[in-house]
RNA sequence: GGUCCGCUAGCUCAGUUGGAUAGAGCAACAGAUUUCUAAUCUGUGGGUCAGGGGUUCGAAUCCCUUGCGGAUCACCA
């Protein structure tokens, strides 16, 4: 923010002035004022007693006195020890304010001026309903789009879906053997249809290793000679030779799946621009092998499976191309991150990824670089930890999985239960009921995934999740809710009047939403929504202090009245946007 | 065994590039509403920032080390 910049100067003036000694205005840190503390930026001048040559104490004052006779923002300042605290005047709050207030693109950041980033999330396989840990991919995926978008990058969002292999086939496999059922005859959803085969594959499979290991057949070769998966890799096989009937079925059950998906996403609020498919990157990536090898980048063995070796970067030797020409799966993501580049010609290409896969993408990245590809550089894996429940991990093995959608229509019916039970809603018709109860029940849930910093692993309680108290999503709508009563019945034009008075909870709301366009710029940098979630929090604490503690409509001075209405009106463009950037919605009642 | 990540109040989490007496929510207890929405606000209690060492004016934050939890190191994806 331009202030500390004016701030730091004027130190580093300072330091030439009185001590005859230039300092550098980047070694100069301005901090937030402790709020034990009267003041709104703090200068620590212990690094600098060197130059001063004298006691903290009559450092901090001489630098005080000094700026605050130079720069007229400053109204006061004091000190405690070797802590310079200083306080900036109500006109440059008042100023600040009326700057922005009305200005619908407060917040905005330029980190990714003229840049394009590639944003992957989601990237589900096609045999089983998305789940509690798809959520958290896809919501920060989505927040972290918006976020960038916010930054001024052009934003390409991306959904590789896994389409193909042993696990589709396993579904397939199970249904081919069932009685046909499909979504219209079963009343399910399609993505539901096909796990409840994939379910059902697992079970018989699971039955006949059991009776082979009866029979006194090994645990290791029971697995591979159960009938079911050597139906199902039959049917990879006749996959990969493209058999009609085959492709048919597979074609058939997918676009189930993808149809079930697209109601799921839809109800998140999110969607892609580009879908890629592995059944047509599969095979991709092996050009790009051969020309690593033609540079020295990879090593051939005697049986022709080719190697990179990373030991000298402190990882193993990996395999990039199997004895028999064919990929693996790191062979697949070279080419698609090729093929990627190739469309989109992005400067930043993120990968929404579990932290399971910390390991793959270091070596992809490093792989890339090796090859000396342009793209590789911008390669990043924003790497989340898993979601547990407080009975542990959840296991599909143990049916503890928490379903998305189911987990939705839970949330859904809680919010309608407690929105009943306020009585608020006098009014509305059944539509608008309905949309305020998805609208909440989604903000619940999204908070409550979001604020949470991604690399850390965290715990999904379900009786915390659908508490609206506290550090929540809807604890945040309803502090929008309460701006818009205020604000719905503003009809009078009015001004900032930047001489008036500020009440101490004015200007400590003022100072957090300063702030807002510094945590976009952090999120962005460090692809981070729980900057902006935890935010949100202290802008709604701040303005509900505020509401309680000073009269906004009732306020006698015509003056003050005008400014705390303005004050509104930034909490609420701040609250929304903010809001917006984590993909949820607020209501103007609730 | 190698590598990576995490560890902060009973529980769930914040804690900008190192700064003053480490903060919220939930839970517990005590209060506040003739008023612009009480899904709110105020207060009380609650801590060896996993342990130890180092760097320095100063460490939850940086470095080393130990412990605990998790992940990963496949001719699986």
């Amino acid at each position: 923010m331009e202030i500390e910049k004016i701030l730091t100067a004027k130190i580093a003036d300072s330091f030439n002035e009185l001590f005859n000694e230039k300092v550098l205005e980047s070694s100069i840190k301005l901090e937030k004022t402790n709020k034990d503390h009267i003041g709104d930026y703090t200068f620590v001048v212990f690094p600098f007693l060197r130059i001063s040559k004298q006691k903290p104490e009559e450092t901090a004052n001489a630098i005080g006195n000094y700026i605050k006779s130079n720069c007229e923002f400053i109204s006061n300042f004091n000190f405690v020890k070797g802590f310079l605290n200083i306080e900036l005047s109500d006109n440059f709050w008042l100023t600040f304010l009326k700057n922005n207030y009305n200005n619908s693109d407060f917040g905005k950041n330029q980190v990714g001026k003229g840049k394009t980033v590639m944003v992957e999330y989601s990237s589900p396989n096609t045999n089983k309903p998305l789940h509690l840990g798809h959520l958290r991919n896809i919501l920060l995926g989505y927040s972290i789009s918006e976020i960038l978008k916010f930054s001024g990058y052009k934003v390409v969002s991306a959904n590789l879906i896994n389409d193909r292999g042993i696990h589709i086939c396993k579904s397939m496999h199970a249904w081919a053997t069932g009685n046909g059922e499909t979504p219209e005859s079963s009343q399910l959803k399609g993505d539901h249809l096909v796990g409840k085969y994939y379910v059902e594959f697992d079970k018989t499979y699971r039955k006949e290793i059991e009776e082979l290991k009866k029979k006194g057949i090994e645990d290791d070769e029971a697995k591979k000679i159960a009938p079911s998966i050597v139906k199902a890799q039959q049917m990879l096989v006749k996959w990969e030779k493209n058999d009609p009937e085959t492709i048919a079925l597979w074609k058939k059950m997918n676009e189930w799946v993808y149809s079930g998906f697209e109601q799921t996403y839809k109800r998140l609020g999110v969607s892609f621009d580009k879908y890629y498919y592995e059944s047509n990157t599969y095979l991709l990536g092996k050009d790009t092998i051969t020309e690593g090898l033609q540079q020295g980048v990879f090593i051939k063995e005697n049986d022709g499976s080719v190697w990179i070796d990373l030991t000298y970067e402190g990882l193993d030797r990996k395999l990039v191309l199997r004895a028999d020409g064919t990929s693996v799966y790191i062979t697949q993501d070279i080419g698609t991150a090729q093929l990627k580049y190739h469309d989109t010609k992005m400067d930043k290409s993120i990968y929404v990824v579990g932290n399971e896969q910390d390991y793959h993408f270091k070596v992809l990245k490093l792989i890339l670089q090796k090859l000396k590809k342009p793209y590789a550089d911008g390669i990043y894996h924003l790497s989340y930890g898993m979601v547990d429940l407080p009975s542990g991990k959840m296991k599909s093995r143990e049916g503890t999985v928490v379903d998305a959608d189911e987990l939705m229509d839970e949330m859904h019916n809680t919010a309608a239960k407690l929105t009943g039970q306020l009585g608020k809603t006098d009014g509305f018709s059944n539509t608008e009921l309905n949309n305020l109860y998805e609208t909440i029940a989604m903000g619940a849930l999204k908070y409550y995934l979001l604020k949470v910093e991604p690399v850390k692993r965290m715990l999904f309680n379900p009786e915390e999740s659908i508490d609206f108290h506290g550090n929540t999503g809807p604890f945040i709508q309803y502090t929008f809710a309460r701006i818009s009563s205020v604000l719905k019945n503003l009809n009078s034009t009015y001004t900032v009047d930047v001489s008036a008075p500020l009440h101490q909870t004015e200007k400590e709301l003022l100072r957090s939403l300063s702030l807002f366009t510094h945590k976009t710029k952090a999120a962005a940098q460090t692809y981070n929504p729980s900057l902006i979630a935890n935010y949100m929090y202290e802008i709604a604490k701040n303005f509900n202090r505020l509401y309680h503690d000073l009269s906004i409509l009732g306020e006698q001075v015509q003056a003050l009245k005008e400014n705390r209405l303005a004050i509104c009106i930034l909490s609420a463009n701040v609250i929304k946007k903010g809001m917006q950037l984590l993909g949820i919605k607020v209501p103007e009642r609730m």
